[in-house]
DNA sequence: ATATATAGTTTACGATGTCAACATAAAAGA
DNA sequence: TCTTTTATGTTGACATCGTAAACTATATAT
């Protein structure tokens, strides 16, 4: 029961992601994720409750990936946080607008763990399972406060001032990846452009 | 074929739009809009190439919607460009958040018509059909350079600020739509201060 | 050795999107 | 006016899908 328990659970996430990225979400059904891992089209109950649980073992797989992108970009630049900032922001934009089949499955889900925010802190509160939201988020706040703290900002203003940055960073990947925009050049000059005017 | 025509067709988008709103995007099906109108499953294929073109129909209609409340709110505050920016991004919000279920549909599909930026310039293409994203972006564009001119804010900025702001407007209301973030207490004063802070 | 939990299979069912064939009434052409 | 399209529906069929139930085999625990 060690080892091969998981064993399926695994194989499904992983041929999961990769339908998804083969026939993007339309093609996207359980009986073709368990045919392409050679088993019966209902072995998936055994792992997963229904389809939607699986979709949400392949969401936090996604989560889990955006987040080693953020964390090793942030490792990248020590000590300039400013840089960081700038790095952080065009990752993220670049992971969205390199994955929109991904980007689709998630805003799908209504399962995210959502981050509190309350008057001046920001808790994250974590429930029953780890949402790798928070700590994608954790990411940015911890290089953002640095920057702050460099430039001598009012500490009372750093939650707000965070959000406001991670709301720029968020809607322009979504504007872009949706193709709601359409920017002749290089997309990522542009994010850079934004992120240093804001900040 | 004078009226009666796109009878059944502007039944089965406004049906449509009820059954979204009832159940929400998983309860949605072709047959039960048919259904709903008193019309056999295929009767919207007379109207509609096929599902998806139905759904586009829908969003089309959400996104008039979306353009009324917004021109609305511009027009209760004119000769105040501000305060027309302020309010216009609660709106925005609100109407994210109000209709969750509105923003996945839109989300799904991949035909948005997008705004060309180019080189200083924020040119609308528009080519076959007209997409409501357009009209939207104009008004917001609109406040944002009446309130830029009064600011005396170099022209050639213009764009790349309305961007920003537009971008952390969609930003946040998704964030706050899909629950990512969560604020004890009301989330119109956080947009509020948000954007009053980045102008 | 026997009982039980785990992990997989087969079969079945209703719902769905879509296609093909048919019906019918309105519009158009001769 | 008679005929022929065209527009707008209906019915029936089919493959695919998610999911439930019943069954089977294998590994573990007592």
């Amino acid at each position: 029961m060690a080892n091969s328990n998981s064993n399926l659970k695994q194989a499904l996430i992983h041929n999961g992601l990769l339908l998804l990225n083969q026939e993007g979400i339309d093609g996207f059904s359980l009986r073709k994720v368990a045919l392409m891992c050679g088993v019966s089209h209902n072995a998936p109950y055994k792992h997963f409750k229904n389809k939607e649980e699986l979709i949400q073992g392949i969401i936090n797989e996604v989560w889990k990936e955006f987040h080693i992108t953020l964390s090793s970009v942030a490792k990248t630049h020590p000590n300039n946080s400013k840089l960081q900032l700038i790095e952080l922001g065009k990752a993220y934009v670049r992971f969205m607008v390199e994955n929109p089949e991904y980007l689709k499955f998630m805003f799908l889900s209504d399962h995210a763990l959502p981050i509190a925010i309350e008057a001046g802190t920001c808790k994250v509160e974590q429930d029953s399972f780890i949402c790798e939201t928070n700590n994608s988020f954790a990411i940015l706040r911890e290089c953002a406060e640095q920057y702050f703290q460099e430039k001598n900002v009012d500490t009372s203003l750093y939650l707000q001032k965070t959000l406001a940055l991670w709301s720029l960073v968020h809607g322009i990947a979504i504007l872009i990846a949706k193709k709601n925009i359409e920017y002749k050049g290089d997309y990522l000059t542009l994010v850079e452009s934004m992120i240093q005017a804001s900040l």
